[in-house]
DNA sequence: ATTCTGAGCCAC
DNA sequence: AAACGTGGCTCAGAAT
């Protein structure tokens, strides 16, 4: 309707002379209007952070007679004077950008220290090799063609030897023809001994990618890993905005640093000519070593940060660049034949919601299908949520269940059935996860990333592509009931630390002793499934632990809000240590703007927690006058979740990264390689000639590499070819036959 | 055409 | 008003 008005509008007479009037008048404006004038129409339009910061770097540029505008542009085709755009002042942020990248390059050219060495012949390449193999330790960074490790190529080394302070570049592959380079396997292999020179701790900034390339180039092994530059700053930070070297140095070492594309756009390095180079290349093993010395020196300040990077995650980061070097091998065959079963299921689910809801919903689209389901329910609903909002009405509405159905199936083939097999990489011919050790801010890890998949977040269904090489079994080993178990020892509560050492379920023991029933009547239902009680307690440890409220307590355990909340407030006035535990991390949390995880391992900052809670008067809650006031409280108590949660999912991760360090020498010993850590879950390939005495030092190095003040560490372990197809180890002792493919 | 955000859902 | 923690991926729809 809207539509058809505006162009009857535009079509009328009066539309046509007003608009000719406009046109006329904007001629005159471009004929008589000031670049001043310009801009300030330019900058009085709607524009982006982007933009307007861009605009206003040219408009700088201009001022000072740096840049002018393109002659081209002055007047239109026909010669009438051409008005300054926003369109025209954006090309011109590109010329200046291309501009400002001379003028830098062409500096640090120029201001180039004299102890940055290019090396081009051989008789300098053994000069600076013998410096650096009296050093304790070298800074090393790979100069590539791009970062795909498995495609890319090494075009040059930097090699930093630290104590002697000398920065070289060493070039193999640059185009520039003006100085013969030395050729990259020669420099290669007199350069392995160096790298797999184990007296020797190499430096790097973000190590995971060089160690990588210097792998599938050369199959060069760095041994001894002793610093990443990126990874300590995580723990010395973990709320720190940049990882990249080029902030880090520019904003802690105050040495302006311009980032690779400041300085290149999008330039392979093997374009940069060798002087350039030189100066860009052997200024990042420079900093990555003064880096390196502010962040130990920082570390070392803090509890027993330094000693647990240089003793867990260190030796950890050289574990998982070669877990994802060496990939997942994926059962294709399986994976078609299961996918088009999925496929056919979605076409007919899609078939029958849409002859229900009109064959123009887009059943991936939220709003569309929002609107639909409440013509068709005949009420509205609050969102498409499968869960809280759909599920109850497939109940009495069939086509429900059918779209549930769909979203199960699509989610599957979209997320896991499609979207792995499409992964597989050609050199290796399985797919690679990329594994983040600090991705997550309490120092678990995290998984995925752009060319590789998330390994943590398998469904039941997805694992089963993953299968065992012949001859081998994947086996899984999990911490059992871990982050009760830390709950029981940091707040040291005598129901929890009892059943754990009796050896009974916690969750029962619970629930046994707060509803004063028989232990036997709380634990399993005839059928094996959780008692109410059981189902109550794991509920409310968990969730109460992580700050639910009353609102969510109730939601989880379908009960009403009044009850849910007399059922909080009496679990924590009978468990006065969990409660203890909670209050004294958030006291600490208000105090100190962070909090302590494992031994001073590491910290969780929490800088909102030190905000002043903002009154609000009664009545005044919706008041937009009180809206900064609502946000200030809102992260203080955002913050007062995040403490506790932080100390126990914190202590969990160490304990795996502790256990990982331990269970690497196992499967080193044994020939055995790694599959993944799923936080609680440690999984690896073994050969599929298990034995008795295997599986008891897999226990042993699970349950034993970490204690618990006060509680035993359990673990379950699990075997199986094809990944969730599996029987527990106990049964494979007694003689039960692992699933074949 | 590319980039960003929110909804939804997978994992622990 | 918000309402339990830590992540990542896909899609739609809007913004640029």
């Amino acid at each position: 309707m809207k539509d058809v008005k505006l162009t009857l509008n535009l079509r009328s007479p009066t539309a046509e002379a007003s608009a000719s009037v406009a046109k006329a008048a904007a001629t005159k404006r471009a004929n008589t209007e000031t670049l001043d004038e310009a801009w300030a129409r330019i900058l009085a339009t709607k524009l982006s952070d982007l933009d307007r910061a861009r605009l206003a770097s040219v408009r700088a540029a201009m001022d000072a007679g740096k840049l002018g505008r393109d002659p081209a542009d002055l007047t239109t085709k026909t010669g009438r004077p051409k008005r300054f755009s926003k369109a025209e002042a954006l090309r011109l942020y590109a010329v200046l950008e291309e501009q400002t990248r001379v003028e830098r390059l062409a500096e640090m050219v120029e201001n180039k220290p004299d102890n940055y060495v290019l090396i081009t012949d051989k008789t300098a390449l053994q000069d600076a090799i013998d410096v650096m193999s009296r050093e304790t330790l070298v800074v090393f960074d790979v100069e590539t063609t791009g970062v795909d490790v498995y495609r890319d190529k090494i075009v040059g080394h930097v090699l930093s030897a630290t104590s002697a302070d000398v920065h070289y570049y060493i070039p193999t592959d640059h185009q520039d023809a003006s100085k013969p380079q030395l050729d990259r396997d020669y420099v290669a292999s007199a350069l392995k001994p160096l790298y797999e020179n184990a007296d020797i701790g190499f430096i790097a900034h973000n190590a995971k990618f060089d160690l990588q390339m210097l792998r599938n180039n050369f199959g060069i092994d760095v041994k001894n890993l002793a610093w990443d530059s990126q990874e300590a700053m995580i723990l010395l930070n973990e709320n720190e905005p940049s990882k990249a070297l080029k902030v880090l140095a520019t904003k802690y070492l105050r040495d302006e640093s311009y980032t690779y594309g400041q300085l290149f756009g999008d330039r392979g390095f093997d374009e940069v000519d060798l002087t350039t180079a030189l100066a860009y290349a052997a200024k990042d093993g420079d900093i990555t070593y003064r880096l390196y010395e502010f962040q130990r020196e920082h570390l070392a300040q803090h509890g027993n940060m330094l000693r647990y990077f240089e003793t867990v995650e260190m030796p950890l980061l050289k574990i998982v660049s070669d877990m994802e070097l060496r990939g997942y091998d994926i059962d294709t065959d399986y994976a078609s034949i299961i996918a088009e079963d999925l496929r056919k299921q979605a076409e007919a689910a899609h078939k029958r919601v849409v002859a229900a809801l009109g064959d123009d919903v887009n059943l991936n689209s939220p709003a569309q299908l929002k609107t639909a389901i409440e013509t068709h329910v005949g009420k509205t609903i609050a969102d498409t949520d499968a869960k809280k909002t759909l599920k109850p009405l497939a109940k009495d509405w069939p086509i429900i269940a059918d779209l549930l159905e769909y979203r199960e199936v699509t989610k599957l083939l979209s997320t896991y059935y499609d979207a792995l097999p499409s992964l597989i990489n050609e050199r290796t011919g399985r797919i690679h996860t990329r594994l983040h050790q600090n991705g997550a801010k309490t120092g678990r890890f995290s998984s995925g990333g752009s060319g590789s998949f998330n390994i943590q977040n398998q469904s039941g269904e997805a694992r089963k592509m993953f299968v065992a090489p012949p001859g081998k079994f994947i086996v899984n080993a999990d911490f059992s009931a871990q982050e009760v178990r830390i709950i029981a020892s940091v707040s040291q509560e005598e129901v929890l630390l009892d059943a754990f050492a009796r050896g009974v379920d916690a969750y029962a023991t619970l629930a046994s002793e707060f509803f004063g029933k028989p232990y036997e009547e709380c634990y399993k239902m005839p059928d094996g499934s959780d008692t109410p009680e059981r189902k109550m307690m794991k509920v409310v440890l968990l969730s109460s632990m992580y700050g639910a409220s009353k609102y969510g307590l109730s939601e989880s355990l379908g009960i009403s809000v009044e009850k849910a909340e007399q059922f909080r407030l009496d679990f924590f006035a009978k468990y006065r240590k969990i409660a203890q535990f909670i209050e004294d991390t958030q006291a600490f949390a208000k105090r100190e703007g962070f909090v302590w995880i494992g031994d001073e391992d590491r910290k969780r900052r929490l800088p909102e927690a030190r905000q002043k809670e903002k009154r609000i008067p009664y009545g005044k809650w919706n008041d937009p006058k009180y809206k900064k006031a609502r946000e200030v409280n809102s992260e203080i108590r955002r913050a007062m979740r995040q403490g506790p949660n932080a100390r126990i999912q914190g202590l969990a991760a160490i304990q795996t990264k502790v256990t990982m360090v331990a269970l690497d020498a196992l499967l080193k010993r044994k020939g055995w390689e790694w599959f993944a850590p799923i936080h609680d879950e440690l999984a690896f390939i073994t050969d599929d000639a298990l034995t008795a005495e295997d599986i008891a030092e897999i226990d042993r190095v699970m349950t034993h590499s970490y204690l618990l003040p006060g509680v035993e560490n359990g673990t379950d372990i699990e075997i199986q070819r094809r990944w969730s197809d599996s029987i527990t180890a106990r049964d494979y002792l007694a003689g039960k036959a692992v699933p074949a493919l």
